[in-house]
RNA sequence: GCCCCCAUCGUCUAGCGGCCCAGGACGGAGCCCUCUCAAGGCUCAAACAGGGGUUCGAGUCCCCUUGGGGGCACCA
């Protein structure tokens, strides 16, 4: 390997250009898993050579919204490493030196074409219906006048001169060799007029220099990853192993996730940014889960964690077709998880929730009452609905609820009544005393089990549908119970 | 328009010439369990885009068609 110790280095270089979405957050865990199971490193790189197009906070939403992933980098802007600076507009001077050589062997040259009549060119082409290309009228411009227009200040940008003839073959890791007519090819701009170089150019260099041995990305590459195959070529540098991945389909299936269907989904509650599926109640282990399946598979339990994941992953068992993506399936995963979580662990993540929501939350009735919420929840945020209740000093049943099925609001008072004398005389309420004694409530009633403790739920937790009945009561105590129970009584009674 | 890539159930996928009258997962249907809702268990429906080759044998290799995706910026 080029950095002579045979380590597998790999990065995720991201444009802080807007919001980390999903594509970006897969990228990134595929290179982190192809590094942690290698043994190898993962480095962050921030690509933001273009100024225009800068967002400011976007990468402090990348960086916390990896890291919240549980996605870890060992070189970054932010912790540092040994090929430092990790942020472009920091390495200007890199680029200029090495934008210096390939002028001097002839694979660059300076162009001074205007934006005006690149336009014109471009359109002259498009009428013609022929292939887009700069023309080349720069391509061949004597040094002396080269060095008189740039003494002179004028602007120019600096273009890499791809061969006119032949063909250029590169390898793709899924895709196998990939052959490009040079004819197809452009004279792709490689620094700016404004100084800067431009991403072909400033990731070859980059890349080179910090010892990446695959570059995993996008297939919006794909097209012109023989154009960087020739740039490092050009240079003599070895190529690294090229890999890339597909794009992301709407749920649909027709057509590519955009920015707007990306909009639209947030209004279903869904979305493809980080940020909101962590405010949207989704975890780390759910949202790795989901999206390491989406261009990857498994013939079977396809339930993993990081570590597992990065002990199965293997780059040629990436899926080279687009993916749709299917949010039900992040459902499916993050409750799943969620599941498979301690108690301990889901308490200190619920506990913000309820906060949040304007709940002040005990901790050991919180760590009582996760077992009986959790196989329940599909997002953090469901907790708030089968549990909110249970820290809650009144509760507001709706009297119509309290009512049950085939009977009258006067039958169900009398049964209510029943309970709370059959309640009151426990010493105390727990699944196992109070359980035998409704049942035989339920028997000498000649009724249906639901009837019965359909009353006594809805009058203890105020709704419709709860976690298990005995074993809340018994969390929230006799007390309590007898109070609602009362209440009830009371509610229905004034109903008729 | 030009160039490149891709193609197994509705969706994500396993499959790298015989183990496949195609396996798993989500979703769907049904049953069981059951104090509601879940979770869980069991069962079912559901696919190799089409057409040519190659081969004793093709979902697996080749070609074409069709369909889908990406690119064609002084953006990444």
């Amino acid at each position: 390997m080029k950095n002579g110790n045979n380590t597998v280095r790999v990065r995720f270089a991201p444009s802080p250009t807007g919001r980390v979405h999903l594509g970006a957050a897969r990228t990134a865990l595929y290179n982190y898993l192809v590094a942690r199971q290698m043994g190898g490193q993962f480095i962050l790189r921030i690509e933001d050579t273009d100024t225009k197009r800068y967002v400011e906070g976007a990468e402090d939403e990348l960086i916390n919204g990896l890291r919240w992933l549980g996605i870890e980098w060992d070189e970054g802007p932010d912790v540092g490493g040994p090929y430092a600076p990790y942020r472009q507009t920091e390495r200007q001077e890199i680029y200029r030196e090495y934008i210096r050589k390939l002028l001097e062997t002839g694979y660059a040259y300076p162009c001074f074409c205007s934006l005006q009549r690149l336009e014109q060119v471009r359109q002259q082409q498009q009428r013609d219906k022929t292939q887009q290309r700069y023309d080349g009228l720069c391509r061949g411009l004597l040094p002396d006048e080269i060095s008189r227009r740039i003494a002179a200040g004028e602007e120019h940008v600096i273009r890499f001169k791809t061969p006119y003839e032949g063909s250029t073959t590169a390898h793709d890791l899924i895709r196998g060799d990939i052959t490009v007519e040079n004819k197809n090819l452009d004279d792709y701009i490689l620094f700016k007029s404004n100084g800067l170089p431009t991403y072909h150019f400033a990731a070859m260099v980059d890349d080179h220099l910090m010892g990446i041995t695959h570059v995993i990305r996008g297939s919006e590459w794909l097209s012109t990853f023989p154009l960087h195959a020739l740039i490092i070529r050009a240079f003599g540098w070895e190529e690294p192993q090229w890999v890339h991945l597909s794009v992301f389909l709407k749920p649909s299936g027709k057509g590519k996730m955009s920015k707007r269907d990306a909009d639209e989904a947030v209004k279903d509650g869904k979305s493809i940014y980080i940020k909101d599926l962590k405010e949207l109640g989704y975890i780390p282990a759910g949202i790795l889960n989901w999206m390491v399946l989406m261009g990857w598979g498994v013939a079977e339990d396809d339930v993993m964690n990081l570590n597992e994941m990065s002990e199965r992953f293997r780059l040629n068992g990436l899926n080279p077709a687009p993916a749709a993506i299917n949010f039900g399936k992040l459902d499916h995963f993050n409750g799943t998880h969620i599941r498979l979580m301690p108690t301990d662990e889901l308490a200190e993540l619920l506990q913000p929730v309820f906060a949040q929501a304007g709940y002040d939350v005990d901790d050991t009735v919180l760590l009582k009452v996760i077992p009986l919420i959790r196989e329940r929840l599909i997002t953090l945020d469901d907790c708030l609905a089968f549990a909110g209740w249970f820290f809650q000093e009144d509760i507001e049943p709706k009297p119509e609820d309290l009512v049950a099925k085939n009977l009258s609001p006067s039958e169900s008072a009398e049964i209510a009544r029943q309970i709370y004398d059959i309640l009151a005389d426990l010493p105390v309420i727990t699944h196992e005393s109070a359980e035998a004694p409704l049942r035989d409530l339920v028997e000498k009633l000649g009724l249906k089990p639901n009837q019965v403790f359909g009353i006594l739920r809805v009058a203890v937790t105020g709704q419709q549908v709860s976690p298990p009945l005995f074993e809340s009561m018994e969390i929230v105590g006799k007390e309590t119970v007898l109070k609602r129970v009362g209440q009830a009584i009371d509610l229905l009674e004034s109903m008729g």
